[in-house]
DNA sequence: TCTTGTCGGATCGTTCAACAATCGTCTACG
DNA sequence: CGTAGACGATTGTTGAACGATCCGACAAGA
């Protein structure tokens, strides 16, 4: 869960940065006697956080680990005392959160934890075969850049991370390795935009999963085929790696699809 | 400048609604009684704004107009006392604009127009031809849906749009219209998602415009393709309509990002 | 002359208090 | 039984205040 945070936070933080300033080409000298250019890198992560979005962190992974569950209205007076922060503050975080459409805002009502409807889902996965299915196809033949090199590294850390987790019974855990997974898909593409549209979109399925129970049913059976699509990308065989994929969205849309309708039915 | 207004907000408050609420299929006696139905189209519209919304209305406008220029910062101070409005309300309307991306926030320092980076421009190019193409690929074949149907209506409104732009000599509403028509083209998919990805992207876009001169020179040429595309789509051809697209993006992008590059050079 | 330390104004981040507007519910009345 | 209206709770918006941070200017030192 820790990890889940973290991650979630580097991913965010590092589309969150802009473009380069132009601040380059009048300092070789100092370059010269020190290699001040190897700092750039951690230049990125010297970008602090405001209260504002600290809190909405704190918020994002209790919305993420089911602790306020979809359709629980958030208070601004009682969570502003228990987090100790001015409503201002709070109301901002809420802004942000409402960004990462994990929120919803309703005029003089206030703001509740999404709740996922079944044409949401059916849109969710839409997006997801489109773009997971592009970003594969995206990789051509390798050998591949460095780029896709690494994320297929995360991809395989994922893997790994989910079977340890189906391993210790830990069906949390093995819910945010899937979701990593996939999140790692997306990033063989290489577009910050198409990475955040997912993380959005990842994000929002995990509220589906929230009002399900038995969450295992869900994610282990996609475990081995997680791991067959990693080994197909490691021995760059694309093609195969994408009919995989495409073979799993769909039936894990169907599968999730008939489950979530019917439990909102039920109430 | 007004209809390009009132167009960007129209689309905006479409595109804003949230998911389906269940409240459909109770009232039909109502409908059958008077004709309410005629109204239900307006309910949408009538979904109040707060201040903040409408405060950020007014900035996207002018941000989209180019009053303020990429990388101007926008004072908490001066904009608050030219708008009449508190301080408070200000940042949120702030808060609301980075979320679309045209702006950023930097601690301690303030809010910015947002200065789109060349590798911005290769990631919005990459996006547009990944979500386009699979736009119009998801058509399939004749006849289609009602909301494709639709879309393709508004597809040929954006390019009447233009053409009647261009005979005025009105470059920033050809800019609106030809923005418009690839919002078009995003929606034959029918995925809300896209549709707001879309938006973003394309709102970006408008960024990269506005630091250019002569938006004549790049939006002047593809008049005739866009209409080309149109009537594909009319008759049918979905293939050719794809194939014109890509050829469409691929010259816009060497075009356009070899032009933005040396603008920026230039400074 | 160049670098470094220090200062002060301007602006942002955050909190607090207050009032207006709105929503939901409960009640009393027809 | 249904409805209008009053009430309490919550949100929307404003205004002021204070500390923190940024940035340019200016002075001291090598």
């Amino acid at each position: 869960m820790a990890d889940a945070t973290d991650a979630a936070n580097a991913v965010h933080g590092a589309n969150a940065v802009k473009g380069a300033d132009g601040t380059n080409g009048a300092d070789e000298r100092l370059a010269a006697m020190a290699d001040v250019s190897s700092l750039e890198t951690d230049r990125l992560l010297l970008g602090r956080t405001s209260t504002a979005e600290r809190v909405a962190d704190v918020l994002r992974d209790r919305v993420a680990e089911g602790f306020f569950p979809p359709g629980t209205r958030l208070s601004e007076d009682s969570i502003k005392g228990a987090l100790g922060i001015s409503r201002n503050t709070l109301r901002e975080a809420f802004r942000l959160l409402t960004r990462e459409r994990l929120l919803v805002h309703e005029l003089n009502r206030g703001v509740f934890v999404r709740v996922v409807t079944v044409e949401d889902l059916g849109d969710i996965y839409r997006v997801r075969e489109l773009v997971e299915g592009a970003a594969v196809r995206s990789l051509g033949e390798p050998p591949y850049g460095a780029e896709a090199d690494e994320a297929i590294r995360a991809i395989e850390a994922a893997v790994v991370a989910g079977e340890e987790a189906a391993q210790g019974r830990a069906w949390q855990n093995l819910a945010t390795a899937n979701i990593r997974f996939h999140q790692g898909i997306v990033a063989l593409a290489g577009s910050p935009r198409m990475n955040d549209l997912m993380r959005g979109v990842l994000a929002e399925l995990r509220l589906v999963f929230h009002v399900m129970a038995d969450p295992r049913r869900f994610h282990a059976p996609y475990l081995t085929r997680n791991r067959q699509i990693v080994e197909a990308l490691q021995a760059g065989h694309g093609a195969a790696a994408e009919s995989l994929l495409a073979d799993y969205l769909a039936d894990s849309r169907s599968q999730l699809s008939g489950a979530y309708a019917q439990q909102m039915a039920d109430g």
